[in-house]
Parts: C-alpha cells; structure tokens; sequence
RNA sequence: GCGAAUGUAGCUCAGUUGGCAGAGCACCUGGUUGUGGCCCAGGGGGUCGUCGGUUCAACCCCGGUCAUUCGCCCCA
C-alpha cells in the first residue's frame, strides 16, 4: 500500500513546536492589547481579485505563487498569501471606519505561497499579523515598531536588525520613480541582469533591491531615495526616527530596503537575522497609505507589519519550555481490574489531576518499567494478588514512598506532595 | 522556474576494491516467585526510494524517475 505523505511544503507540528508556537501567540496576546489592538480572525480564502488588487499584480506572490481554486460558479478564490488585503476588506465591508477613527487588529494563523520549500520558508506558513488603520501621523509608525520590537524581545531575541527606510508618498515617489528610472536607463543595459531590466519598466525600485553582484555594483550610486522625497515625507521620517531614538531603538537606515509588496509608502522595515540561514527575515512592515482606497473604502491611511512563526521558531529553538510532567500512572497489572483502573483514572482528572492508565496489563516489571517511562510523579498500583480489593498502592516516584490506600483516597494521596 | 546534495530497520546513521544486510537508540522477552528509567543476555523487525542498464555477481557502477533537504529567486 502506497504511503500518503503530507502536501510539499505543508509541515505536521508536534508538541514540541506547537508549544513554541503557543507561546509566541501568547506573548503577542499579551503585548499587542496594551497597544490597544485586538484580534481579528479573517478566513483562510478571499476572492483572488483582492489580492490581485491588494498586493499588486507586479508580484512575484501574485504572478506565481497563490494557491487558487474555482468555486462550482467559476470564481476564483485564492487561500490567502499574506494577511493585509483580508484585514482591509473585512475593515471596509463592515464600515468600521465609520465607527471608529483609529482601527488596531492583529491577525495569527496560516498563510500559502506555492514557493520551493526550504530552510524557514514553507507553503503553509504562520504569521502574526499587525495593522494600523486611521493615522497618518508618525507616532503611529514609531509605536506599531517600538510594539514589534517589544513583542520580539520579549521573545527573547537578540542580534536581530532592525531596517528602516522611506519609500515616499503618491506625491513624491512618482518622480523619484521617474528620476530613478532615467539613471537607470543612462547604464548600460547589457550589464543588467533580466529581471532588472524588465522591472526598470515595471517598477523600477525594486531594481535596488536586486541581489545579483553585477546589478547591485552597477546601481551603486544610484539616486538616494530619502534625497528626493518631499518635505512632508522626510518630516515624516525624520519624526519617527526621533521617536526611535527617545526609546532607544536600534535601527539602520537602509536605502535599498525596497520591499516586495506594491502597496507600502513611506515608512517601511524588516528586522533581520543572520542566525538561520539565507531566509534571515523574520519580520517586516511598513506603511501603506493608499491601500484601503485602492480596494474600494475610504481614504484611510495605514501601517502594518508580519512575523512569520517558523523563522521565530528557528530562531527559539533549543529554548527550554516548562516541563510538561503528568501526575500519575495508573499500572494494572490483572486484566480483572482494568475497570477499576479506569475509573480512577477519571476521578484522579476530574479532581485536577492529569494522567494516564497503563492500557496493556503486564507483567509488574513491564508495567513499572512503563510508568518509569511516563514520568508521572506518582505511580498508582492495582491490581495485585496482596491487596485488598478496592485498594491501591500510591507511590512517590521521586521519594521511593508508597502506601496502601482505598481507591477513593488516592487523589488525597496526590496532594499532600 | 534554476542549481546541488541525500534516499539502507520505527528513529539517527555506518556499509572498505562490486562478493552472505550492520550498529546505536526505540520496542519485546528473560536475568528478577509481582515494584521504575541503570546493567547483562536474548528476540522481533529490511523489496537497500523506485524503474531500467552493465556484470558470473549491484546497497555499491551507469541512466531515468519519484521523494526529501539545502541554496538561487522571492518573501515573513
């Protein structure tokens, strides 16, 4: 019989992962209210046509990476790449910017690229989620990144960057765009690598952000972009790297942090590792003023950024989790007194206590061998021919100490260690 | 989409020049006339990913294929 495997790219997550995974949730949990953002749990599947309109068609996500699905009428529906169109929409279709001048939500849950799976980047992958909608201001930029840095510290990360640039606005971009694209083509062109040639037309920003040595040698002293913005933008920027420096936050200004997503504006960011491989960004965000206008709502500004949870986890691995220890071992040693057994078992949960029964009777020195396995703190014995009936030996595992007791007092047993 | 490495017991991996398929861990039994993780002895477990080729003979050499992993690209 052929063995079914799980899906390219789609991972199963044990305790031990799941509970790393727990605890950053629970740190998020814990960090963003204070913030004053809540929880908002979006479906796994929009419409393709938001995120087509959403993170812009451009997109390597878009172009070649979403899962999408016909439903039985034809549509197209996609299972979500990233989290900020799904968020934008629910925003806009329950007018909750009408109730409401400043919105603060954090998203957690899975997201699908059809990617090559490798080191931190799977195709079911997990991100914690933030986004700001309603000010423009830049206190909103500096609190959601002093927010991150705090949820990542908390964590307890370190030797983590922190990349910061301004990408402009719909003002000033377009002739950076333009002034770029100039100097771009004053180069010569056979130098360039394919795909900077081709988003010299397209988008020529991203040509910055090119990895390949020749074109990053070529572009190296290429317009500055934070030299070309418009007095309201290096304002803007300017204010929000104060706020950083009052809370000294640690950043670099970086002029070629271009990022991937069509919809950011000024603000943007990625905080870096250099621990786990080539996949070293393990959060990233920015600000992206015109996207909720864009997808049919209202002019509202807003800001945002993603952790993804596996490049966490590489980076937490090895971390000491507290140690799950069961409380008791239920050993049943005679097939007559498996129902007794059982029934211990549940009164010992139903006073608190978590265990389990040794399923299998067997021999005394199997079935010790196996509560020796268990690690419960306490092994309870039924079953042998020197006891009295409904009694039990409830023994300390630690200490060695054990004592006959009815059945009914062994959860009083428990306690008093 | 491109490149590289790796597929041998449930798990982690050895396997020499092509000559009987191995170890550790895990599991089971016994040592121990009914009390735990250690120790000792024994045991069960394999279509060597898969298909083909070379050879008297292939885990080993060659080719295809599938899978996994790492890297490029891209992203969190």
């Amino acid at each position: 019989m052929a063995q079914i495997q799980a899906i390219k790219g789609f991972a199963d997550h044990f305790q031990d992962s799941s509970r790393l995974f727990e605890m950053m949730e629970a740190t998020a949990r814990e960090v963003f209210p204070r913030y004053g953002f809540g929880e908002l749990r979006t479906p796994l599947m929009e419409y393709t046509d938001l995120f087509c309109r959403g993170i812009g068609t451009e997109t390597d996500v878009v172009q070649k990476e979403m899962y999408c699905i016909q439903d039985s009428k034809g549509r197209s529906m996609t299972l979500r790449p990233e989290a900020t169109a799904g968020v934008m929409r629910a925003y806009i279709e329950n007018g909750v910017h009408a109730r409401e001048a400043v919105s603060k939500f954090f998203t957690i849950g899975p997201m699908f690229r059809h990617e090559r799976p490798q080191k931190g980047r799977m195709r079911q992958f997990h991100q914690i989620n933030c986004e700001c909608l309603g000010p423009k201001e830049p206190e909103a930029d500096a609190e959601i990144i002093c927010m991150m840095m705090e949820f990542l510290g908390k964590l307890g990360l370190k030797n983590l960057t922190l990349q910061i640039n301004s990408l402009g606005c719909a003002s000033c971009r377009p002739q950076y765009r333009k002034t770029l694209h100039d100097w771009l083509a004053a180069l010569d062109q056979d130098k360039l690598c394919p795909d900077c040639k081709r988003r010299m037309e397209t988008n020529p920003l991203r040509v910055l952000d090119c990895k390949v040595p020749t074109c990053k040698e070529l572009t190296a002293a290429a317009p500055v972009i934070l030299e070309n913005e418009c007095p309201d933008c290096k304002a803007h920027f300017d204010a929000v790297l104060r706020h950083l420096d009052a809370e000294g936050v640690p950043y670099q200004i970086n002029h070629r942090l271009v990022r991937g997503l069509d919809y950011y504006t000024r603000t943007t960011w990625e905080v870096v590792s250099n621990e786990i491989g080539s996949q070293g960004s393990v959060a990233g965000g920015g600000r992206y003023d015109g996207l909720v206008e864009q997808l049919g709502g209202p002019a509202v500004p807003g800001i945002g950024f993603a952790c993804g949870m596996e490049r966490l986890a590489l980076l937490l691995e090895g971390r000491e989790l507290p140690e799950v220890r069961p409380d008791f071992y239920v050993a049943v040693l005679d097939d007559t007194c498996r129902d007794a057994a059982f029934g211990l078992a549940q009164s010992l949960r139903r006073a608190g206590f978590a265990g389990t029964m040794g399923y299998e009777s067997r021999s005394m020195k199997a079935t010790m061998r196996q509560a020796g396995k268990s690690n419960a703190r306490f092994t309870l014995i039924i079953g042998t021919n020197e006891l009295a009936a409904g009694t039990v030996i409830v023994k300390n595992m630690e200490s060695g100490e054990q004592r006959e007791v009815p059945a009914g007092e062994a959860a009083g047993c428990l306690t008093i260690a």
